[in-house]
DNA sequence: AGTAGCATGTAATTCGTTACATGATTTC
DNA sequence: GAAATCATGTAACGAATTACATGCTACT
């Protein structure tokens, strides 16, 4: 249901055609989301069927391309969807990916979602944790370095990504979470 | 693919059941990898039949529990994944599961295999950074603060996963990659 | 004239999950 | 004796990819 949504979000601004859907995503969330036409065709015909997207009239009838427009329902789903945060965020990249549309969402709603997501990072982020303080008692830790080091990966992780979401809650400059150096 | 060599991996210490594997995989590279009895117990039927795995004589024979044990060819090929960069580490999470096993390989092929990481990493940052550029030259960049703020996750993300890289290269202390305040 | 890019779509396949079905053993 | 956990397995389903099949258009 996620790609769904993504291609709802790509054409809240312009109508495109699956083509052009899919470069769209390529080069926004498509470090997190690949979209193959294989997959992008079918849910398009699908949208069109319940009537989320329309078909326009094609002023050039010579080329065989399709271009979609939202409808109002389906504007009204996307929003839906990018409002309630009930969906697939067990997935991190599945909420980073709808971030990427938050350009579209009420401050108050943003809040609100980036507040919640936090909260689950917290909760994981002290799983982990634990399981650190666990390892750290045993001996022989040269005997299992690497892996410890996801064990770390992950925490590491999970904290980078809550002061990403504390960055972004509070729109502060991004410049402040990367590196410049080199 | 990558279920069946984690699989293998864990069967490379001991013989487990299948339920057992699954409880190993979740404390494991559960974090990266979920696992269910639906994937897990079909593989291993195919692992049987190619003799990468087989089944100990059930002493306990009572419950009607298989202890699957790896074979050397079993192991031979697990190695041979272990050793080889070509497999599906576009996605990151399936090296970090790699790396999780490589307190069983040679430090010369650890050293290759992160290596050769790295230069995949880097090559993508140099593509997100120049992104970057081009963006930061457009005007009302307040109109997509969020657009931009997944880039930066993007960036930021790669770093640390450099870094990750470079401290484990090196077989330095992990607490430096986390925080420890709060 | 040929190549690259635009454009759409389907069929086979992969990889996995969820839900179902079943039953033994341990623990309280 | 009830509940939790151990233990195995299948069938239905889901989400997406890859490969295939087709053909137009723009550039050089």
């Amino acid at each position: 249901m996620m790609l769904v949504n993504i291609i709802l979000g790509t054409l809240m601004k312009k109508s495109l055609t699956g083509y052009e859907i899919r470069k769209c995503i390529e080069s926004g969330v498509g470090m997190f989301y690949k979209a193959s036409y294989g997959s992008i065709y079918p849910i398009l015909a699908k949208l069109l069927e319940q009537e989320m997207v329309s078909l326009e009239e094609t002023e050039d009838a010579s080329r065989n391309q399709k271009k979609y427009t939202i409808t109002p329902k389906g504007r009204e789903s996307f929003l839906q969807w990018l409002q309630t945060n009930d969906s697939d965020e067990k997935k991190i990249e599945a909420f980073v990916a709808k971030v990427f549309f938050f350009d579209q969402l009420e401050d108050a709603d943003v809040q609100i979602q980036i507040e919640a997501f936090q909260m689950k990072i917290q909760k994981y982020l002290h799983e982990l944790l634990e399981k650190r303080e666990y390892f750290l008692t045993l001996p022989h830790q040269e005997n299992f370095y690497y892996k410890l080091s996801t064990l770390y990966y992950g925490i590491s992780k999970l904290q980078s990504l809550w002061e990403w979401c504390q960055v972004i809650r509070n729109r502060q400059p991004l410049e402040q979470l990367v590196r410049n150096e080199k």
